[in-house]
RNA sequence: CGCGGAGUGGAGCAGUGGCAGCUCGUUGGGCUCAUAACCCAAAGGCCGUAGGUUCGAAUCCUGCCUCCGCAACCA
């Protein structure tokens, strides 16, 4: 008796590193809504995996001395580890290398090419032949690949493209017709406004400077990149295109794509013009949530202040972290990471409010009642709201996740375990326990506590399953017809006569204070052992060591004589009319005058600039800023946020060496 | 005039037309069943700002200010 199915996904994560607490979000999002549907009663797929072709992984893998696969195994490995420890319920966990996956590319790739939407051109880019890598113009460092810091050159590459320019108009008609296709809606602007509006360029979708991929049918010199391969999975995990009457005609159009905002482009516009290609629906909706951000920036890879979920789980166990990244964060919107806040949220909701009362309820069956929880009996005056709180209860959770609004649905939850606290202070059972003339209302007292915990126990079972069979345990309750979803509606389904049994504290009390250093103290070991260079705007840390930049490579002084050093006078400076971060200096160089361009805006101001005797590369090839000329480049001594031109009180035009 | 987001009591946030709400914190009180937990009460906000629409605006419209992403950009 399904109510019929739901398809859920996160997005397939690379594996270049370790997970960080961002990727446990989105899939801990997933897991609650998968359990959730199922629960009440829907046929789900739940879909999550790993995208592992592309240089990176190659790179990452050679410096390991592995093959790519090796490596993967092992990162794989340890991702559904994590996934098991964190109880996610997931029903297909796809990888890019399964042989059925990287079969049904290559099909893909063939209808697309049948179908005429894919073409071969010349793919034009910044080539670094050491590393093997293509950049575009803003990924060059000092002009210089980024990685190795040598040269690169133009280079002209034959490549397949995707005509991503013929599904503009599509694309455009879709988002505004079907606003709820993507949410939230202020990213439906985004991606109109920004991306498809001003234009669409073919999609540059194979690659031939590295061969880790999926080969191109009929031309393996190129292998098939990213785009096809990755967002591909989503069908190909339901057999697409070879199966299409198995699951793939059973579970798509995928309910949802829960992904992070920073990939909402790539699975509105370049997926969505993918499946346009290949005539097949879109899906249902793409939720891009907001990120977890820790004290002064994003989360990420390259900033090295990841937050390691594992450690969480070792100290607060899987149901607290889930809790709190569900109930935290507004899913759409980004949200503040910090330790006191995690831990406050703990210690408030689990320990003190839901942990607390069952250890409180269970108590008092077995001290007032030898532990066998009583039939009904004598009415109070309270019974009536309590239950008519919890037994609505589902209700709101139902209506709440159909927004996706985990937060706001375990909200609802709590409302009912604040009530049930409550409840026992207007009843105070201590007082009726005392005269035998109250017994019967005792009875009542513990039945309705004992029932609303089930209630409880019931609804949180798409969030923390752990604990909802924590309790079934202490109410010895078995799995099963008084747990069902249906039954959260319904008051009196817990039978009296059971025995309770007090286990161990759900969620044990956490002393702030001491947890609280006790993980700065971590944190410090851990910056210790892997050496990551501090943040750069730390403020009050005197003590701690800021790493130094490395060396660059050597170079003669050969090398270094090309270099045309000279003091220059600041005779005029003002802010670039169309760039934040400029300023245009006039220089006097002995009896030469040049305009410098020179990225400062941010550390000085241009009157405090003009006077001063700074030190210009002077032979520095001119190329233009945002429009302006630029001839040379003035040296600035930086250290983190610091920054400091160096100057010389000497005659402008002076050599320097 | 690049695109977008945000500005709500001490902190963090919810709230998209109808008396301004939640959690934490603070202060006072109650209770002793419980994990020093629980319950009650109070203080604390001209909802960034100026105008407009409306019987009615935190919510809709316009201008402005501030902050943050993305894009651009640091020769």
């Amino acid at each position: 008796m399904s109510k019929g199915t739901y398809y859920v996904t996160t997005p397939i994560y690379y594996p270049s590193s370790k997970l960080h607490i961002g990727h446990t979000y989105t899939t801990v999002a997933a897991d609650a809504i998968a359990r959730y549907k199922r629960v009440t009663g829907y046929d789900v797929m739940f879909l999550t995996g790993t995208d592992e072709h592309g240089q990176k992984i190659q790179n990452v893998a050679s410096e390991k001395g592995l093959h790519p696969k090796a490596y993967l195994d092992g990162v794989v490995d340890e991702i559904k580890q994590l996934w098991e420890t964190m109880e996610i319920s997931y029903d297909y966990f796809i990888r890019t290398t399964d042989d059925d996956h990287e079969r049904r590319v290559s099909q893909i790739f063939e209808i697309l090419q049948a179908k005429g939407d894919i073409y071969k051109g010349e793919y034009e880019g910044l080539y670094c032949t050491p590393c093997e890598s293509f950049w575009t113009d803003s990924q060059l460092k000092d002009g210089k690949c980024p990685d190795c810091g040598r040269d690169v050159q133009s280079t002209k590459e034959e490549a397949y493209f995707f005509k991503l320019s013929n599904y503009q108009d599509k694309l455009l008609e879709l988002l505004e017709t079907n606003p709820d296709i993507l949410e939230p809606k202020s990213r439906v602007n985004e991606m109109i406004n920004n991306f498809i509006k001003p234009g669409l360029e073919d999609l540059c979708i194979s690659r031939s400077t590295f061969d880790w991929g999926i080969p191109v049918p009929k031309d393996e010199k190129h292998v098939i990149y990213v785009w096809i391969d990755a967002l591909s999975n989503y069908i190909t995990a339901l057999g697409y295109p070879e199966i299409k009457d198995g699951a793939f005609a059973k579970y798509w159009p995928a309910d949802v794509h829960m992904v992070g905002k920073e990939i909402v482009r790539f699975h509105t516009i370049i997926w969505f013009a993918l499946l346009m290609a290949l005539d097949i629906p879109v899906p249902k909706k793409v939720f891009g949530h907001g990120w977890i951000l820790l004290e002064g920036g994003k989360m990420s890879k390259s900033v090295g202040n990841i937050v390691d979920p594992v450690v969480l789980i070792e100290r607060y166990g899987v149901d607290a972290l889930k809790y709190f990244l569900l109930r935290e964060y507004t899913f759409g919107q980004d949200g503040l990471f910090t330790n006191e806040v995690l831990l406050n949220r703990i210690n408030a909701d689990l320990a003190n409010d839901l942990g607390n009362l069952v250890s409180r309820t269970i108590s008092m069956v077995e001290k007032y009642r030898e532990g066998i929880v009583p039939p009904v009996g004598e009415p109070t005056d309270y019974d009536a709201d309590l239950k008519q709180i919890a037994i609505t209860a589902s209700l709101l959770v139902d209506k709440r996740l159909d927004d996706l609004d985990f937060s706001g649905a375990l909200e609802e939850i709590w409302k009912v375990v604040r009530r049930t606290n409550k409840y026992i202070d207007e009843t105070a059972p201590w007082v009726l326990a005392k005269e035998e003339v109250n017994a019967s209302k005792l009875d009542t007292v513990l039945y309705t506590l004992i029932e609303s915990i089930r209630i409880i126990s019931v609804l949180i079972q798409p969030f923390l399953i752990h604990t909802s069979r924590k309790i079934w345990a202490q109410i010895n309750l078995d799995d099963g017809v008084a747990t069902s979803w249906d039954t959260s509606t319904l008051f009196g389904v817990y039978p009296a006569g059971t025995v309770v049994k007090k286990g161990e504290a759900l969620f044990p009390r956490i002393d702030i204070k001491l947890e609280l250093e006790a993980l700065e103290a971590l944190s410090n070991q851990q910056k210790e052992a892997t050496s990551t260079r501090v943040a750069s705007e730390v403020k009050q840390s005197s003590s701690e060591e800021k790493q130094t930049e490395a060396l660059k490579p050597e170079i003669s002084i050969d090398d270094f004589a090309k270099i045309d050093l000279r003091v220059a006078r600041v005779i005029d400076c003002k802010v670039h009319p169309s760039a934040d971060k400029l300023l245009i200096l006039t220089l006097k160089v002995g009896n030469e005058q040049r305009q410098v361009v020179s990225g400062i805006a941010k550390h000085y101001t241009p009157e405090a600039l003009i006077g001063l005797d700074v030190i210009v590369v002077a032979n520095l090839k001119p190329v233009k800023l945002r429009g302006e000329l630029s001839q040379g480049m003035i040296l600035a001594a930086t250290s983190g946020e610091q920054l400091m031109l160096l100057t010389a009180d000497i005659e402008d035009g002076s050599l320097v060496s």
